[in-house]
DNA sequence: GTTATTGCAAATTATTTGCATATAA
DNA sequence: TTATATGCAAATAATTTGCAATAAC
């Protein structure tokens, strides 16, 4: 069985145009500013194989940068997600999990039992489902995809 | 072009084992109590088209039964997904959205533009998600999938 | 008659916002 | 210098829960 899908733990493979270059120097170079607070969150982030939550995320960030707070986390999350460096995952159940834009675009596999995900990507899925949309006259501008799974016994 | 997907903008055939007979007879027959506001909430659901909140089912629901509350809406929707008559959606923004299982299962395009919601199956796409996770030893418990689009002009 | 369910109000959780102060460019 | 970002605390929004009263079976 080849289903052509491809598989990441945690991809290595920079994406995101702002991610081409140090990402600090591209954000400036869109006019975003960047600040002590941001840059002790863009480095957790880039360091994440995991899928952290706001929460998280600021007790990892406040370790190099101590007077962070939560309220700026979640604007510096909306400020990078505008700018396309980070995805948020909003999974099943929970709040919101983010993952930094530097791998092409895929699909989560989530572990039931222990929480992990597992990133895939299959060109097979994303074809029929564009030629499914196309049927109804639509044009996909993204789109979600969880598999949530149990290991087979 | 042909996927063979097929679609519904409303399905029409009974599905869940407890919607096969009276649903309120179904949920008895189970052990959980049928009461005014349930069957109040029931019947909305079952007549619902759309994917509304629990808000908005509470706004129609108090139609038919004037002294029910949210907090019971929330409960009474809880039990019947435990049951298996409703499934939750949790789309990308916003609170959670419900429908009554009573369609084979189906992924949801979602109108961009409208907020309108399609739904559609494509067996060739749930062939290949069940490939991908045998391929990492998984079993699929169950899986989300939804296309965010916008009609191509 | 029991035991589950309800309404109400208060509690939680995740996230957002107003405002005075601090800081990047 | 000057607009933007920050911390703090208060505000929302969605959902959950404790508890005494009520109703299903």
């Amino acid at each position: 069985m080849d289903t052509g899908a491809t598989f990441d733990p945690a991809p290595p493979t920079r994406y995101h145009p702002l991610m081409k270059q140090d990402p600090t120097q591209a954000l400036r170079d869109t006019g975003v500013r960047v600040t002590r607070q941001r840059e002790a969150l863009l480095k957790v982030l880039t360091e994440a194989s995991d899928h952290p939550d706001a929460a998280e995320l600021h007790r990892r960030a406040r370790t190099l940068d101590d007077s962070l707070s939560l309220a700026t986390v979640y604007r510096t999350l909306s400020v990078l997600e505008r700018e396309g460096v980070v995805l948020r995952l909003a999974l099943e159940n929970g709040g919101a999990r983010y993952e930094v834009a530097d791998a092409p675009h895929h699909d989560h596999i989530v572990d039931l039992d222990t929480g992990q995900i597992t990133e895939f990507r299959s060109e097979k899925i994303e074809q029929l489902q564009r030629e499914i949309a196309a049927e109804l006259g639509y044009e996909i501008i993204h789109h979600r995809m969880e598999l949530y799974c149990r290991k087979k016994t």
